[in-house]
DNA sequence: AGTTTAAATGTAAACGTTTACATTTTTAAA
DNA sequence: TTTAAAAATGTAAACGTTTACATTTAAACT
C-alpha cells in the first residue's frame, strides 16, 4: 500500500493536482466526465486526500476538540454519546480530553485553541476561573459551553445549561403540593459547584412559595457522592426535626440515602420520602423505583455540536453569545409516596 | 491574539526556523542561552508550534484513533477512561470514533489509516469481517485490538482479550462446588458475539469437568439486553427442569433475571441462584448484591494505549502480534447463595 | 598561530493540500 | 465565422513546520 497522493492522481488522470482537489471539493467547478475519470481513479489507487495538509492549506480540521472535567459517570458518557453521534452525523471528527487535573484544563485548551488541530471547542468545566475565561476571550476559535454558570456568557459562542433551578423547585413543589409533607429535607452537593448552587436555590424557593419555613438542622451539606448522601440522611434522621420527606441534590446521593435508611430501619417512602436529581440509569432499579430530575444531557452534546457547527459556518464576527437552558422533566416513582 | 508563527519568533529572536524548531524539538542540539532566548520570546508570544504543520512534516500526529462498535453503556465508558487517561499521561491526542453503523466501522477505519491524522489506532470491533481485516493488513500503521476474537491475530499489531472462558468457567464452577447446585442453567448472549460465544464455552467446560450434563433446555438464547435476560428466566422458571440456578452470560440480563423472579415470586438464592458477568456498577446495589465475574476494562483500555505507543515508537517491521488475556476474578455476593 | 574537529546555526527543500490568478477551451451571440 | 462571455483547467504560491545539507562559529590540538 504505497503512499498515494493528489500528485499520482493527476498523473494518472492527466490533469492537474489543482483538479482533482476541485473534484474533491467543489465539485461544480470541474466537467463532468472528468470528475468521473478522477473519482474512478481515485478508487482505484485508493487514493484519500491526506486530510492533514487540506488542514494545513485550509485552516481548518473538521474536528471538534471536547474538554470535559473528568470522564467518569454515566453523565459524561451521554454527553459524549450526544455529541460523538451529532459529530458523525456531520461528518467531524471528535478529539476528546478529559482534564485529569485541574491545571490540565488550561493545558487543552490552549493546545486546542492555539492551533489548527481543532475548529472549536465544547468545554464543560463546572466552575471557570479567571484564567479560563481569559482563554476563551482571547481565542480565535469557537468555544461552546456546556453548564458552566453564567460568568461566563459573555466570551463564548454559546453556553447551554441545564435548568436546574427549575427541577429543584418542582420536584420540591411536587413533594409540597402532591405529598403535602411539611418537613422537607435536602442534602447539598458541593459549595463551589454551579449546578449544586442552583437546585439549592430551587428547594429554597418552592418552600417559601408555599409557605414553609426552613429550618436550618433541615439542610446538611453533601458532595454528590453516595457515601455522603448516606451520612446526610443518616444526620436528617437523628435529628430534632425529622423530615417526612427529603431532597437530595443528585441520584448518586439519592442512593446513599437508600441505604442509610435501609439501615436504620426506615421505609421509602413511607416513613420518609426521598427524591433525587439527574435520573441516573440507577435509579429506575432502586425500590421503590426513585422519583428524580431528568436531564436532558445527550440532548446537551448534540446541542453543543450543531451550535458549534453553525457557528464555524456562519463565521459571524461578533455574534452575541447563544444562551439556551434546556428543561428538565420530572420522573416520578414510588420513592415519594406517589402509588401508595 | 494575531498569528503568530515559527518565522515570528525566530525574527524576534534573531536566530533561524531552524533554530526555533530545534529548540522545540530535539533540544540537545542548539546552545543553552539561545534556546532560553526562544522560550522566553515564545512564551511572550504565546507562540505554539501548529501541530497540524508539525504533523504534515513529521508524518505522525500523536494522535491515536478509536474506533469502538457504539458508544453506550459502562463498558465503553470505561475503556475509553482507560484509554484517555494513558494516552494523556504520554501526551497524546485521541480521536474518538463510534461506529453508528456497522459500514461506518469501515469508513472510519479507511480515514483513520489513510490519512496522517492518526499514528495508530485501537480498534474493538466484536466481530470482525473480511474486508475489515483486509483493511488493518493493508495498513501501514499499527492497529491495536481490542476483544477481537482470534482470527485476526495476525495482521494487527496486538490483541487484547478478556478471559471470558476462564471467567464463566470459575463462576458455574463455583455455583457447583461450593454451593453443590446440580441444575444449573444457562442464559447466553448473542450467537454472533465472540465474547458471548466464550462464557458459553466457559459454562459447558465447567458442567462438564464437574461431571454434570447439561439438559438441552437448560440453554435458553439471550441477547445481552435486559428484556432478554427478563425473558430467559421467566422461560427457565417455566421449564420441565426448573434450575436451582442460573449463569447469565453478562449483568444486565441478571438485572432482568432478577425482575422476572420477582415477578414469579421466586426469592435470590433461596428459590433460585443468579450470577452474573462484568460487574457492572449497578451490579453492587442489587438485593442480594449479584455475585459476578469482575472484568478489568480500564486494563484493557490503558494497556492497549501502552502497546500501540511502543509499537509506533520502535518501529519495529515485522514484529509479531502481541497477544494478551487479561485474567478475570470472581466477585461474590449474595445472589449465588454465599453468605446465607 | 594554524589546523582539525566539533558544535551551533542557517538555507532551502520537502510534507500534501487549497486556491487566487492566469490560461485555455467551450458555448453563445452577433 | 468571428467574438465576447462563460466554463474548465492549469500554474504556482501559500499553509507552518521539520530536517538533510551547507555554512559559520567555537573549542581543542599541534
Amino acid at each position: 500500500m504505497k503512499k498515494v497522493d493528489i500528485k499520482e492522481v493527476a498523473r494518472k488522470a492527466g490533469v492537474s493536482i489543482a483538479t482533482v482537489s476541485r473534484a474533491f471539493n467543489d465539485s461544480s467547478r470541474v466537467k463532468a466526465p472528468t470528475k468521473e475519470k478522477i473519482q474512478k481513479i481515485s478508487k482505484e489507487l485508493n487514493y484519500i486526500p491526506n486530510p492533514i495538509a487540506r488542514s494545513l492549506s485550509k485552516k481548518s480540521s473538521e474536528t471538534i476538540g471536547v474538554v470535559l472535567p473528568d470522564l467518569f459517570g454515566e453523565f459524561f458518557m451521554d454527553i459524549i454519546h450526544g455529541i460523538d453521534e451529532e459529530a458523525y452525523k456531520h461528518n467531524w471528527f471528535v478529539i476528546l480530553s478529559s482534564s485529569h487535573s485541574k491545571r490540565n484544563i488550561l493545558e487543552t485548551l490552549v493546545e486546542f485553541m492555539g492551533s489548527g488541530r481543532v475548529d472549536g471547542v465544547i468545554l464543560m468545566a463546572p466552575q471557570i476561573d479567571e484564567r479560563i475565561n481569559e482563554i476563551i476571550k482571547k481565542s480565535k476559535r469557537p468555544v461552546v459551553l456546556i453548564n458552566a454558570g453564567d460568568s461566563v456568557d459573555i466570551n463564548c459562542g454559546a453556553n447551554f445549561k441545564i435548568n436546574n433551578f427549575e427541577g429543584a423547585y418542582n420536584i420540591t413543589e411536587h413533594l409540597i403540593k402532591t405529598h403535602n409533607y411539611k418537613k422537607i429535607g435536602f442534602v447539598s452537593g458541593p459549595k463551589d459547584n454551579y449546578d449544586a448552587l442552583e437546585r439549592a436555590k430551587g428547594y429554597y424557593k418552592a418552600m417559601h412559595k408555599n409557605g414553609l419555613t426552613v429550618d436550618e438542622s433541615l439542610v446538611v451539606p453533601g458532595n454528590f457522592l453516595l457515601e455522603s448522601g448516606y451520612a446526610g440522611l443518616k444526620k436528617l434522621l437523628n435529628n430534632k426535626i425529622v423530615p417526612d420527606a427529603v431532597v437530595m441534590a443528585n441520584d448518586m446521593m439519592a442512593v446513599g440515602a437508600y441505604q442509610a435508611a435501609k439501615e436504620l430501619g426506615y421505609k421509602i417512602p413511607d416513613d420518609i420520602a426521598v427524591v433525587g436529581f439527574d435520573d441516573i440509569y440507577l435509579s429506575q432499579f432502586l425500590a421503590p423505583r426513585l422519583t428524580t430530575v431528568h436531564v436532558p444531557i445527550q440532548d446537551l452534546g448534540r446541542k453543543a455540536v450543531l451550535q458549534l457547527l453553525e457557528i464555524t459556518m456562519n463565521k459571524k464576527k461578533n455574534h452575541k453569545p447563544y444562551i439556551e437552558t434546556l428543561p428538565t422533566n420530572l420522573i416520578i416513582g414510588g420513592s415519594c409516596g406517589c402509588g401508595r
